[in-house]
DNA sequence: CACTGCTGTGACAGTGGATTTCAACAGCAC
DNA sequence: GTGCTGTTGAAATCCACTGTCACAGCAGTG
């Protein structure tokens, strides 16, 4: 299981919690999941794990840069397995379905922009929100 | 007092304290207040207003169109007076400075990677988060 | 494999921002 | 004045999240 090396590389010892979470991720794909979208599966699973559990291994596992933390409208944070190249977001406000984009050319403009007003970019954050047509 | 006027136009009595939280808002300019801010300020003016008609005040401003919220990272919102034109802001991280900037060719590139993917563009959030070089 | 030490965990209380409830209280129309 | 609607302050409440602490379980050593 190539998981249980992602969790030592990461300094995490490997635990049975850190070990469900990662797979319920992995397994996501590209739908984002909350922190009690993740504590709802583990309960129907079977499993026993605390909600504080899971929101202490988000939290490392961010830190540690397996999995990235978005806060969409609405205050409470969506989290995503980290597959490398970074992405943006839309979001549609009628159905809440989440659709990953990149477009190079505003990454770009953005890195422009910073260097304009005189700093470095370190991160960006940017959520489009539309309708179907 | 034409502040007054544009209470009237957004269908709410003239009272105090919204007159008051208006000021507040019109002399903060460019600066991006929480509601705890403007908790405070009002105190120290020796105002006797509610911290619950503050955010209920600043929530119909924002329906009404007067003020616009923006959810920067850490949860809690910040409020500033809606000018008319829009802008994107870029946080600084170590000094947590806020720059407005507006870019036409971002703009543009959002409502195409909107329409490729057969959306319409209803509003969008993009904020940069800089280090001073 | 057993021992040991330290890290991780679950239950639950606590935090902090934001919202809602509720009773009192304007302000206006008649 | 009397009624009615909209507004307010205080306190209660909500909700995502974090802290505390005793206990469980992982890993490194013999």
């Amino acid at each position: 299981m190539e998981q249980k090396q992602e969790l030592r590389k990461a300094g995490l010892k490997v635990t049975l919690p850190r070990l469900k979470i990662l797979d319920i991720l992995g397994r996501a794909g590209a739908r984002h999941l909350s922190a009690e979208d993740i504590y709802k599966e583990l309960l129907d699973s079977g499993e026993d794990i605390g909600l504080a559990t899971v929101y202490r291994v988000l939290t490392q596992f961010e830190t540690a840069g397996l999995v990235s933390r978005h806060n969409f409208e609405g205050g409470h944070s969506v989290f995503e397995m980290d597959e490398g190249e970074h992405h943006d977001h839309m979001v549609c406000v009628d159905s809440g379905e989440v659709i990953e984009f990149t477009n190079a050319e505003i990454e770009r403009l953005q890195h422009e922009i910073a260097e304009q007003h005189g700093f470095e970019l370190i991160d960006h954050n940017l959520v489009l929100y539309v309708k179907r047509k």
